[in-house]
DNA sequence: GTAACTGCAAAATATTTGCATCCTT
DNA sequence: AAGGATGCAAATATTTTGCAGTTAC
């Protein structure tokens, strides 16, 4: 539990600040993605903004988090799966955003399908964004 | 071509105004998705930034353009194809967005694939946004 | 003429930067 | 002890709101 997180961070070559850790904390716990209006608000303590920001952009660069493209255009991270290295990122499962509830889940089984292009274009990423109704909504 | 974008402000029940029909022409000449700062300075005349704003905030409820979900979180609007109606709206075209030129790309003839989700989603819409590299920088 | 639209000013939000202090290693 | 991380203050940038003047119909 609390020795995975401070993995995470030893392995990015981070220091293992308070911040960090519950910060990676919530983000475990809540299995979902977040807005940086929800960590400030439930990581329990209060961290300055700034400080927030700045975790964020790091965890960012070093691959720990990645950012999901919303419909509405606001901004969420969610937590990178093992295979996600500093620099390349495979990113390649499907987000599903609930109409209901709010909650955007990782579909980490959901692979993304091949997408035809017309010529001249080649694909290096891909990001699905579904929306619709959520399990719990159901 | 100057009646169509009349049409268009005037099926949606808009007054024709100098500022709409710059936004909507430069939307058409461009043919690719553009953020508010690009249409802030190309659209050869000046208007003011919350015109602009305003002026997308109506279009989006009209239907008239679309929002397209961007993995560095910035905000893209495009236009709509004729089935878009106020309300529901028909956005299952890919986008696509060029590392090289950065430009973004409405695929309307590259349809969404299924995607399978796990049991207790259902799907309402879906986004697809693929980055690579463009025709042109091919 | 009336309702809708625009531009300006200003408020509210969101994000970034500089720096002194504190914490991790 | 040294380097990195945090928190505060403040600078920027972005978006929203109110209102008076203007324009479309």
């Amino acid at each position: 539990m609390k020795s995975e997180i401070e993995d995470i961070l030893k392995r990015s070559q981070l220091s293992v600040t308070d911040s960090r850790k519950k910060i990676l904390e919530l983000f475990q716990k809540t299995n979902a993605a977040l807005a940086h209006a929800d960590i400030e608000k439930k990581t329990g303590e209060h961290f300055d903004r700034v400080t927030i920001y700045r975790t964020l952009q790091t965890f960012l660069e070093k691959g720990i988090i990645h950012s999901i493209p919303t419909a509405d255009n606001s901004v969420l991270y969610a937590l990178c799966k093992d295979e996600c290295a500093e620099g390349h990122h495979h990113d390649d499962h499907v987000h599903f955003i609930c109409d209901e509830c709010g909650t955007t889940y990782c579909l980490e089984n959901s692979t993304i399908p091949e997408v035809k292009l017309p010529k001249g274009f080649i694909q290096k990423r891909a990001d699905v964004v579904v929306s619709g109704i959520c399990e719990k909504c159901n």
